[in-house]
DNA sequence: GGGAGGCGTGCTCACATGAGCAATTCCTGC
DNA sequence: GCAGGAATTGCTCATGTGAGCACGCCTCCC
């Protein structure tokens, strides 16, 4: 009996889906109602029997964007598939933010960003003239130590140029070797203005980065690599705007903490607009750190870290990772 | 503008097949009018944006049937698409066939059947009682040569057991050493009533063999590998019935089609209802030249095969197969 | 044997949708 | 700058479709 109704959904939806027949003709032809045809291939879709996919370089996981809105409380979430072909997903990931920031309602009087490759490939995504007059104030120090310098400066000034606003630089390293030259240098009053700004943004726009060896924070010479092997040890999952975190989202080391200048993740958790762009392989575990611990309200991400995410939610909070 | 037009068209597919909405409030929540939400998803479906796909080991390729049918004026098609995972082709088309059988209408009074590997799966997929006094005919001659011998007369004998009728076997070699042998074995009584009766068979049912030395006629000793080669180097394809054709579906060596015993090809144009069941890789060729010199008016057959027959006849019958 | 409950079926009705058509806009060539 | 034509848009209307309901059948349990 099930096979022969399942063989008849197959048929109804052949003809449906393929032949674009009606429901009443389909019924003569397979000597059914049509309200049998009907449930037939409402039973089909339900069996996957007939799958429907929108194949498409932007499109979205609209299901998934809901779960991560409803198991975490977000705001909202975006979900970019992951591409069949050998694309970059990170790319992918970039566009959709920049399609995100565009769209957002309110539009942000000042928009607090982060730096990276992620921000910056964003800032690469937006059009000219994306917004009209919105503000940027940079949320962490700036890379400054070697060649590198000048991106996170040029990210921030294009964002606010595209969006037909100002740049404000947050003139400081990232990390400071002592505590007290970071309580000096945010007391100090162009510095002190400058975090203020970023305190007062409308919404925030951050990436988050891997506690590895490959992190910017190595490479702009911040960190040395027993550094990031400590925190590992510690149990550091990446970090969010400098600061190392590990999977429930604590800080791992407060003096390193104490000497890193810029918002902290408490003015992240406060803040009404806080759009995370964490996306690749790599940053599962992050990515499920940020969100779970409420780091932002908005999460941009593909397809395989939005599942990664989930699942993790799915077994419950309380299971713990192996390392 | 074709850019945007083409994200509204994925944003709406996604709202409407994904999230099931109502055109009009995909309209409300894109600010657009139902009736140019109505377009887009028509344009997105055109565009290949939304796939719909129907995923089921039974399902059917009905467009290609019917190009099929058109293209070579078939009474009927039946295609099975290629399954992804390994399973067996062979077998589904086989299983297609069956059900073809059983569905046919009118029911044959007389079936005549070919034998081999292909018609015996065919008779293990027929169920029990799948038609009422269905007589079954041999069309050709039986395998007796070596240990296979009996395979023939089974597959006769289970189709017509199961359709609650008799079978008539041809108790005759497939091919003699002298054509006159053969004229005097169809003169005898017992042959000729038995050719008597095939000739008038309301429906065949046949497959069709590679011309390799895999060939059960090798296999059963009527042929040498020699023999087969010479036939491969006269432009010999396969076989219908134990008859050897080339790729434009005419006899390749007079001298032994005059010693082979059964229905001739001309019988299987003429017959109303001749279903030739040929699938697999190996049997491109042939069934091409099955279909394009109308030796059955139906084809059952998978979509790879499908796909190699529909496409030289796309590109015209005058393009000659580089040997 | 008889009743209760569950399941499948056919139907009504309200809603969703596509075809076809007028109105508008946009473009193009003069 | 403007007329003509093509494309696009909003609409009417007929049709297609799914939700909900009533009926009958089957089964299971008393």
């Amino acid at each position: 009996m099930t096979t022969s109704t399942e063989m008849l959904s197959v048929r109804a939806a052949e003809l449906y889906y393929e032949e674009s027949k009606t429901q009443d003709e389909i019924g003569s032809l397979l000597g059914l109602t049509r309200w049998k045809v009907g449930r037939l291939l409402t039973q089909a879709r339900e069996l996957g029997i007939v799958r429907i996919e929108i194949v498409h370089p932007r499109a979205r996981k609209l299901s998934m964007e809901r779960e991560l809105r409803e198991h975490f409380s977000l705001a909202d979430a975006v979900v970019v598939p992951s591409p069949s072909d050998g694309s970059s997903v990170a790319d992918r990931v970039a566009e959709a933010a920049a399609d995100y920031l565009r769209a957002l309602r309110p539009v942000p009087g000042t928009l607090g960003v982060s730096w990276g490759r992620t921000v910056d490939s964003i800032a690469d995504h937006l059009p000219q003239g994306w917004a009209r007059g919105v503000d940027v104030v940079q949320i962490n120090g700036g890379v400054s130590l070697n060649r590198r310098s000048g991106t996170a400066a040029s990210t921030a000034v294009s964002i606010a140029r595209s969006g037909g606003g100002q740049a404000t630089l947050l003139p400081s390293p990232a990390i400071l070797e002592h505590r007290d030259t970071r309580v000096a240098i945010e007391a100090d009053r162009t510095v002190a203005g400058v975090l203020e700004r970023a305190a007062g943004a409308s919404a925030y726009l951050y990436s988050a980065g891997v506690a590895d060896a490959s992190s910017v924070l190595v490479d702009s010479g911040y960190l040395s690599r027993e550094d990031i092997a400590m925190l590992v040890a510690r149990g550091a999952v990446g970090d969010v705007v400098g600061r190392y975190i590990d999977g429930d989202g604590n800080i791992v080391d407060h003096e390193l903490d104490g000497r890193t200048v810029g918002v902290s993740l408490e003015q992240l958790r406060a803040a009404a607009v806080a759009i995370a762009v964490i996306s690749g392989e790599s940053k599962h575990a992050i990515a499920r750190a940020v969100v779970s611990s409420s780091l932002c309200s908005v999460l941009i991400t593909d397809e395989a870290t939005a599942r990664a995410v989930l699942d993790q939610a799915d077994f419950g909070t309380t299971i713990q990772e192996r390392s």
